[in-house]
DNA sequence: CAAATTCCTGCACAAAAACGCAGAAACCGG
DNA sequence: CCGGTTTCTGCGTTTTTGTGCAGGAATTTG
């Protein structure tokens, strides 16, 4: 990996997540601490970011309001994020649908990951965009303006064709009655074709939507191979649907 | 094999990935890695890469592009944008390709326009979606990295089915002997497509594009219908276009 | 205040770049 | 056809750059 590259992909992380930790950067590009530690200190010079102990910050950061946590349950979805990369391998081909917690697994793939994915989620599609090693399969259609997402019959033929390793739902809704449920009406079809297409079957949820339903059913409990929250997985609440014959991470 | 043809062939490859490696450049193309070494240089001194330590990079990885003209030559591509919107109609099937000046017309779009856009660089598509009337059709397939559109067959085949009223092609180069040429192989293809499925084809070209050339040709000037510069029509480096029988804004 | 990180400095080693040079091929004007 | 020039390429050698490692200093944290 060249230095640039490297220092591309440190400032692309700092300015999504507000911050940076060296030790998960040596981790991640897989170089060590005292690389890192110059890269910091390169970018500092530049002014892109703010160095600190153990890290580094965003220059936004700075400013007034502690965003991060909080507004949008980013933490939960952080821990959601880092339990499903852990399902894939290099070689891959992945199937993505979009929401936010989608996207919060966009953000984190580890740079090294060498994989295909597939998506129609336009902001999905642009964190796998700035991943140096991934190749991207955008699938076309009319785009639906407030989900982001293109949507319609020439996007799910598109998928249909698809023989995808593993699939990732962001799930607005999930309970033992009805499975997994949506309000959207085109989402719901291209995240039917998704499953279809697909090996594996894995559904991303916060604890929060967990027991909850929506209108439109997407697909029974018995079609979902994984669940993953951000409980750990012997939490009473997910009992249930281990007991369904889900696997729960 | 010939300079000339191996340079371009770094080029497509840099286009393609993001980066090369002289390393495996020099494997690839079998000469020394000094001679590597000297045509990126020569890339470099032309502004079509970045030169690094171990390689090159594309233009897209540093921040902003300072295209060789100081002060981004914004102005023009404003005056060039507010030329081509001149051309579309409420109603009409818009085709465009990517490009920075094909983002300056989708910024400028009047908000009270009725259209279809169809398009598959995700820039353009960026633009298009915060417009408050405009329909999007995103053409999907690969995404190639560097030039953030859409490439491949499966793209092609689609735009094939596409009858639009109007193409605007963003152009990189522009003469008398080989028509609009380019240095991306796909994005020719792409723009071919384009050309083909169109009533009209505009082309849209700073000055400093107009009279310079690319190693592939997209098409003869007489395909060309509209060309639009940020130059008055009547300025003598236009004349031989309007004597070829192009009509000039 | 003590333990654990993290940071800095100097150093060593490997990879890549720069430089100069020489042989080979292409070009060109008689 | 030919001798001279230019261009292109590859090979050593030297220089620069990038990276990791070991130690001691500085810092955070409990």
């Amino acid at each position: 990996m060249l230095k640039k590259e490297r220092q591309a992909y440190i400032l692309h992380q700092v300015n999504l997540h507000n911050k940076v930790l060296s030790s998960s950067l040596c981790i991640d590009i897989n170089v060590s601490e005292d690389t890192i530690r110059r890269d910091l200190q390169e970018l500092a010079e530049e002014g892109k970011v703010i160095k600190v102990h153990g890290g580094a910050l965003s220059h936004s950061f700075n400013d007034v309001h502690f965003p991060s946590n909080g507004v949008y349950s980013q933490h939960q979805k952080k821990t959601i994020a880092q339990k499903a990369i852990s399902l894939i391998d290099n070689g891959m081909f992945v199937l993505t649908s979009g929401g936010t917690t989608i996207l919060e697994m966009a953000r984190s793939l580890p740079p090294q990951l060498k994989a295909t994915f597939i998506s129609g989620s336009i902001p999905a599609i642009l964190e796998y965009m700035h991943h140096p090693n991934i190749d991207v399969i955008l699938v076309g259609d009319r785009i639906s303006k407030n989900s982001k997402i293109t949507v319609g019959t020439e996007a799910i033929a598109k998928i249909k064709q698809v023989k995808a390793d593993i699939c990732f739902l962001g799930t607005n809704a999930i309970d033992l009655q009805h499975g997994i449920t949506d309000n959207d009406w085109e989402v719901v079809q291209l995240k039917k074709a998704m499953m279809e297409s697909s090996q594996k079957v894995v559904c991303l949820a916060i604890a929060e939507k967990v027991n909850t339903f929506q209108p439109i059913q997407i697909a029974a409990l018995e079609k979902i191979d994984i669940l993953i929250t951000e409980l750990p997985p012997d939490d009473p609440i997910l009992k249930p649907y281990t007991d369904a014959g889900i696997k729960v991470l």
